[in-house]
DNA sequence: AATTCCCGCCATCAG
DNA sequence: CTGATGGCGGGAATT
């Protein structure tokens, strides 16, 4: 051991020494490529003193082995760094020595196969980095642990230089997930302020930039804008200051100004408050760029805004890591620009708009279903897809055939109209919840009992609110805490989203239904795990890959990362048949469903999305009372074939006829009992529920095991394997319940969800926000897992988070809640895939408690080999060396 | 060629 | 002065 650690350390100091000099070597570089005989990348891990050589320099020893190296071929260096890969340890050094073995093996045998991904770039990305530094701590620590960071520490485990802890830090303390205690030392907040501090960052926005943004908006919509012009124009003063409070708020230190105004946070801050501020709820980089700079406006100069750009990736890296943003292209006249979407909770959703709307459409009597969702834009997106329509941004796909149409612009209208119909809806909304803000309006689905009317939408943010669905949203966004991955079911369309992004899945597609008529369907677990893995480097391509997989084809296209294509670009079409099938099967996830007026649709022309059908079938089948399990059976087959059509289902005018029935149906009887009805596959990962819509609250809860029977208007039926987990539905709280709590608010309230809903993964619980109060203490003894489940499988760490989340609320105390294991099989559904899982737990445990700081080192499979024995030594000596 | 964004120099700041 | 921070921009990797 010891061996080790001073090999370690040697590293390190190697390391250290090593950067000191290179400063000169800088003036070479280019030497070098051409050179490059040898090396043809830069050799991050070589020191630059290969670089020099070229140089007078001397050569040290260590350059004579890179020499070596080098001109043993660049592949074989390649193959290295890709080995490294995980290795947290800086990237350097070490490797010299093994280097040469390695080398020597390399020419002997090729090794290259295996290998061939290499540690690119990507590998050692500000995002990946970002996304490893947030797995180590909860996104919702306890209060009553308080987790400090230390800058050297992180840097060594997470092998890096700190410069590149500074980048995340700063973004991250600008959002108030850290504070910096001391030098070198940050404490951690995970996200419990962070709706707060969204909240506060959106009213500073408005001030600030309301109106900028605004402009910007139309203005890109419908003609180019001259960059600063306008711009000036609107941009107020008010810019000079800093970002308000909060940039003070908590930091200690702040002084002040000095040169900290211009700071990364500062930056972060105006960055997020554009996209708080802003409608659509995307910012295009470059519009971003163009007011950030703010100060001098005329100062354009080119280099000023390209730095200013490069800031914005890198904290575009960042919130992408915590599954604020993901990045999308939007397209305008001028061709596609780069552009990030807001995914993050949102205080006033729209969505809630819609899902009154549609809700108060049912009432009226519009039958045509309806789908809703929750949380963010990106339900938006999803909804769209749903419906045929052609989602908002990059999820777009070219829905029906239409290949002469411009389907962007039309798309773009779309979202346009969504968004307007939102707002509109919104007043309608809050004007309604005002007068009869009376439980009545929360029917027992409902989530969020908050009394406060609007409010108990937005704050409770989907996200946290239902926990049944939702989990994911968090999930995306980190890894960390546990909690997050939990389950997504995915919805078929939802999960265009963008693959490349781990954090995009996240989509849940839950809903939250102020009124009782709406219906839930979950789908299949499968993807959560995928979610949950995310936080992973190198993973989280594949992982999204898969998700893609699961998820129904419409839904995704993307496979490939990050990029998007185009919006426009054609969905289904291209998929490729297989990958539709597969998704299928298993897929199936969830939708809700609600019925909705025709004009929801608006847009899209195709009636029948898969929802829809979906909600054809199980309405037919299901009895309205309470359908069971049995429904599986049959739904299974159907769900192939809706699906198939799906894919097809080009042809959005013809719903299917049952369908319309339905909703016709329930149309007129309003409260007729609807019910959602999800039915992944069988098995597995996916439950399955019916929700009547109308029901009593209290009906609600029930046990998984339980479910058929009972009474209650909704029902739960687990799939088959799942039958195990528990569900939890506290009928929003009406019941028996306690009363919401005070809530302690929706802020509150939200947060706590969130939490449950890792839990979420599995149990669901669909209650009352106030049923979830975590504040308590942790929770004495859980035992999440209960043997009894089969699925569950929480890493520890899960449990005990879980645990403490749900043992708290009222509801749980009844009965024991299970936790859906995540990781379960969620993943495809049978396949082998299990084995990830494995991986995700690691990911996610905490480093402290599990010890487990490998497990980032996991993602990419093979290579982790050859890394290890790297990582090992890290391991080691940052684990325990003792 | 454009977009991303890693790397790390070096100015500042803090002690 | 030294170490901690973090602005900044070159230029390489990716698209």
């Amino acid at each position: 051991r010891n061996a080790v650690m001073e090999i370690f350390f040697i590293e390190n100091i190697f390391d250290r020494s090593r950067m000191a000099p290179k400063t000169p070597i800088k003036n070479e570089p280019v030497d070098l490529s051409k050179q490059k005989g040898c090396t043809p990348e830069r050799n991050p891990i070589t020191p630059v003193k290969l670089i020099d050589r070229p140089q007078p320099d001397p050569w040290t020893p260590t350059a004579n082995l890179k020499m070596l190296v080098s001109a043993a071929s660049p592949d074989m260096r390649d193959r290295e760094k890709k080995k490294e890969l995980f290795r947290p340890i800086e990237n350097s050094e070490q490797s010299d020595t093994p280097d040469l073995l390695q080398y020597d093996m390399v020419d002997d045998c090729t090794v290259d196969e295996f290998e061939k991904q290499r540690p690119s770039r990507k590998q050692k990305s500000l995002g990946l980095l970002c996304q490893k530094f947030l797995a180590r701590y909860p996104s919702y620590p306890l209060s009553t642990e308080k987790t400090t960071i230390s800058l050297d520490e992180v840097a060594s485990i997470l092998g890096v230089e700190r410069r590149r802890i500074y980048d995340i830090v700063n973004v991250l303390e600008s959002l108030h997930l850290v504070s910096r205690v001391a030098k070198n030392q940050y404490c951690w907040h995970g996200r419990h302020n962070l709706s707060q501090t969204l909240k506060t960052l959106q009213e500073a926005g408005e001030l600030q930039y309301g109106e900028l943004m605004t402009f910007f908006q139309h203005k890109e919509q419908d003609l180019e804008y001259k960059f600063g012009e306008r711009k000036k124009e609107t941009i107020p003063d008010s810019q000079d200051r800093p970002l308000l409070d909060f940039s003070e708020s908590d930091c200690t230190s702040a002084s002040a100004n000095s040169r900290k105004d211009k700071s990364l946070r500062i930056m972060s801050q105006k960055f997020v408050m554009l996209f708080l501020v802003s409608k659509t709820k995307i910012v295009t980089l470059d519009i971003a760029a163009k007011i950030l700079i703010e100060e001098t406006q005329d100062t354009v100069d080119h280099s000023k805004f390209k730095t200013k750009v490069r800031r914005l990736y890198d904290i575009a890296n960042v919130l992408t890591s915590l599954g604020l943003i993901k990045k999308v292209h939007v397209t305008e006249e001028r061709g596609r620009k780069p552009a990030f979407k807001w995914i993050g909770p949102v205080d006033q959703c729209q969505d809630q708009v819609e899902v009154k709307d549609s809700v108060n459409a049912l009432l009226r009597g519009a039958c045509a279903p309806y789908q809703i969702c929750a949380t963010g834009k990106q339900r938006f997106t999803r909804h769209a897809s749903f419906n045929g329509a052609q989602p908002c941004e990059g999820t777009r796909r070219k829905v029906s055939s239409e290949p002469n149409s411009p389907r962007q612009e039309r798309q773009d209208e779309y979202c346009s109209k969504m968004i307007n119909l939102a707002a509109v809806c919104r007043q309608k909304i809050e004007e309604d919840s005002s007068s009869a803000r009376k439980p009545s309006i929360t029917s027992p689905l409902s989530l969020l009992p908050v009394p406060g009317d609007s409010e108990f939408c937005v704050n409770p943010l989907p996200q946290a609110v239902f926990p049944v669905v939702q989990a994911d949203v968090p999930n995306l966004s980190l890894p960390n805490g546990v909690s997050s991955q939990a389950l997504q079911p995915c919805t078929p369309t939802a999960s265009k989203t963008e693959n490349g992004k781990p954090t995009l899945l996240p989509n849940q597609p839950f809903l939250c239904f102020p009124s009782s008529s709406l219906f839930m369907l979950c789908g299949g677990l499968q993807e959560n795990n995928l979610r949950e893995t995310l936080p992973t480097t190198g993973d989280v391509g594949k992982r999204s890959v898969e998700a893609q997989a699961a998820v129904p084809p419409a839904a995704c296209q993307k496979r490939s990362s990050h990029k998007c294509a185009s919006p426009s670009a054609p969905v289904d079409d291209e998929e490729p048949a297989a990958k539709k099938q597969t998704m299928e099967q298993s897929d199936v996830p969830l939708s809700l469903v609600v019925p909705k007026s025709p004009k929801a649709e608006s847009t899209p022309g195709s009636g029948c999305t898969s929802a829809e059908h979906l909600e054809a079938f199980h309405l037919d089948h299901a009895s309205p009372a309470a359908p069971e399990a049995a429904h599986k059976e049959s739904t299974k087959p159907l769900d192939s074939q809706e699906q198939e059509r799906w894919s097809q289902n080009k042809d959005p005018d013809e719903p299917s006829p049952g369908k319309e029935q339905i909703s016709k149906e329930n149309a007129n009887q309003p409260f007729l009992p609807q019910y959602l009805f999800v039915q992944p596959t069988a098995g597995l990962s996916s439950f399955n529920f019916l929700f009547s819509a109308n029901q009593a609250p209290g009906a609600i809860s029930l046990a998984a095991s339980q479910l058929p029977s009972l009474s209650v208007p909704c029902v739960v039926v687990p799939s088959a394997a799942v039958a195990s987990f528990p569900l939890v539905c506290s009928p929003t709280i009406t019941g028996p319940l306690s009363p919401v709590p005070d809530g302690s608010f929706s802020a509150a309230t939200s947060m706590n969800f969130s939490m449950s809903g890792l839990a979420s993964t599995t149990p669901v619980f669909i209650g009352t926000t106030a049923v979830v109060t975590p504040k308590v203490s942790p929770v004495p003894s859980v035992d999440p897992q209960q043997p009894a489940h089969p699925t569950l499988h929480l890493s520890p760490v899960l449990a005990r988070s879980c645990g403490a989340v749900k043992l708290d609320s009222p509801v749980c105390m009844g009965h024991p809640v299970t936790l859906l294991k995540l990781q379960q099989p969620s993943s495809t559904p049978l396949t082998p895939k299990s084995i990830r899982p494995a991986h995700h737990e690691a990911f996610f445990k905490t480093p402290g408690s599990l010890g487990d700081p490998v497990a980032w080192k996991k993602n990419e499979g093979n290579q982790t080999r050859n890394a290890s024995s790297v990582q090992r030594r890290l391991e080691i000596s940052s684990t325990s060396p003792d």
